[in-house]
DNA sequence: CAGCCGTGGAT
DNA sequence: TATCCAAGGCT
């Protein structure tokens, strides 16, 4: 006997469908693509938008196809191959973790979720995705798509608000049963969020779950809460620690600060920057006060 | 937990 | 031109 699903649920099932129809062709999807991959992917793509992920992503794969490989080259390497993803501290991350990975794991990343949490730069979201996307586990994956998608699906509000523990039994009354849709639902709400319930101007003609989403049933109303404050960046230490990184990226020998120059005015905000750069380990200075991109072992 | 950590395309 | 915001994590 069959009992009847619960509304959420059915709205789940709905969201599996139009993935069928709707995903895109997305490197680190495709079959055969295994759980390192997902890794390096998914580290990329936090804070990034996928299509300035996707070419280099094919590059580090090229390059790095395992753990042991990204482990034994040094961060400069990394930094560089990088490129202008942003947030650069995320590929010191990524390379310590490929060392985690081959000192603790045998070179090999682990399928359970705590595991992975332990690794540098693997938080909730990056650690469920890992495990479901990478093996198959049908772990419920929380982020900024799916939180706002649950916002106005299932609790009628224009946009989500910080990211809580509330939000994974949320997504779970989603879930289908089944281990299978359960697993492609993880990656059909991401994307729904991505290319229809979108945070600026939603395409709801295109939503599959239009007719039963509590947003659009309350009217569509706006945003009530109060405005989540967006960061400024022109002038703020981001930036400048930016325009340092990328003299250096540049710079085939060691420079000194005169070099540095350049890249901002103000000589105490660069300094400080210099000093934060070193602290993260993305610059390192030389015996002789010179700086570049760390060498690590290699370079002493 | 609020603030910090890059970058660039879209609006 | 200014603002928004993009598959978060860390302190």
């Amino acid at each position: 006997m069959t009992s009847t699903p619960s509304a959420p649920a059915a709205a789940g099932e709905a969201i599996v469908d139009w993935y069928a129809t709707a995903a895109r062709d997305l490197p680190w999807r495709r079959p055969g693509v295994d759980a390192w991959a997902v890794l390096v992917s998914e580290v990329m793509l936090q804070q990034t938008p996928v299509a300035r992920v996707e070419p280099v992503w094919r590059d580090w794969m090229a390059r790095w196809p395992t753990p042991a490989a990204l482990a034994a080259v040094p961060p400069a390497d990394v930094i560089r191959a990088w490129g202008k993803l942003g947030y650069p501290r995320r590929a010191l991350r990524l390379r310590e973790a490929a060392i985690a990975l081959v000192d603790r794991h045998g070179g090999v990343v682990p399928p359970d979720v705590a595991a992975l949490e332990a690794l540098p730069g693997v938080g909730t979201y990056t650690a469920r995705a890992v495990a479901c996307f990478g093996y198959g586990q049908p772990q419920p994956v929380v982020d900024t798509n799916v939180r706002r998608v649950v916002a106005r699906l299932v609790h009628g509000r224009a946009e989500a608000g910080n990211a809580r523990a509330a939000d994974l039994p949320d997504v779970a009354s989603l879930t289908p049963p089944d281990p299978g849709r359960a697993v492609r639902f993880s990656v059909a709400v991401m994307e729904l969020g991505a290319l229809v319930c979108v945070a600026r101007s939603p395409r709801c003609a295109a939503c599959p779950v239009r007719d039963r989403c509590a947003w659009r049933l309350a009217g569509a109303p706006a945003h009530d809460g109060p405005a989540r404050r967006v960061q400024r960046f022109t002038g703020t230490d981001r930036q400048v620690r930016g325009r340092l990184l990328d003299v250096l990226r540049a710079a085939d020998e060691p420079v000194d600060a005169a070099a540095l120059e350049p890249a901002w005015d103000d000589a105490v905000q660069r300094s400080r920057c210099l000093d934060s750069l070193l602290t993260d380990g993305l610059v390192e200075q030389t015996p002789d006060g010179l700086f570049r991109l760390p060498l690590g072992d290699q370079g002493t």
